[in-house]
DNA sequence: GTGTGTGCAAAAGGTTTGCAAGAAA
DNA sequence: TTTCTTGCAAACCTTTTGCACACAC
């Protein structure tokens, strides 16, 4: 398990200073097992609840925005009236489970092949992310 | 050219009611020689600007998603501030120009074997979506 | 001390809702 | 006449901003 001291010195190398609320958000993002998707409001619910930490939420989207720019966030790309972020950072992608609106990891070796034979001119492949959407099997489909 | 009447009797087979409102709708979303992709904010701009119809927003979102259920109109999977539509209705994908916020279509055929070895168990897939972000060669990436 | 980060409240922007008036069947 | 649709304004929710105060270095 990571140590708070750790949390701090990975942050001080990414120019970012390790205070109180940064280092108390990566205890909830990053003292875990497995990596998990979170909405913001799930994150300050996260904080106010299991920590008794308030903190302003200017201050979450902050942090959470610098992490993702230092990469130890990736955000999902999901048609929703909120953002998606991923402590998962690697190249991976996602079910999108309709009946619950619920994000589920595809590892990337669970795709064949996903080459793509065009290209836009002058441009270049930043990533490519993929979104299954699935539904109960006797789910009606809309 | 497909013609107003053609509209109406399509809207009332779905068991819309052809509105003055939807009929206008329909000429500034389908009266094209190619499909394209928009906001609710575009499309109202479009019917102010273009037809000089002024339309309440309410009755905008109201028939946009009334069309998107009855599958006249896809949402694009994006991670944006607002939501993108599409009435290119086929499967397909989208290149994501980063630098200037464009989606550009990608066909089905330009991607190779989409072919998901992992399932869910009880659920079955709906769609699978291909968001390919790309920018400019020489350009800093974050 | 200097520069960065935090917190609060207010603002912004997209989207939804409630309800009365209007139009289609 | 019954049911669906529209329009308006207000409400809602997420996200951003401005600014004074506090903290890290």
């Amino acid at each position: 398990m990571i140590k708070n001291v750790e949390f701090a010195e990975k942050l001080r190398t990414s120019g970012l200073r390790p205070t109180k609320q940064r280092l108390k958000i990566c205890e909830v993002l990053f003292k875990r097992d497995k990596t998990f998707h979170f909405t913001i409001n799930d994150l300050a619910k996260s904080l106010s609840e299991k920590l008794n930490e308030k903190i302003s939420l200017a201050t979450v989207y902050n942090t959470v925005h610098a992490f993702k720019q230092k990469g130890y966030l990736k955000e999902i790309s999901i048609n929703s009236d909120k953002s998606y972020f991923d402590t998962n950072t690697s190249t991976h992608h996602h079910f999108f489970d309709e009946d619950t609106n619920e994000l589920i990891d595809c590892d990337e070796k669970d795709i064949d092949c996903i080459n793509i034979k065009r290209n836009v001119p002058g441009k270049k492949i930043n990533s490519v992310e993929i979104l299954i959407k699935i539904a109960s099997d006797n789910h009606n489909q809309n």
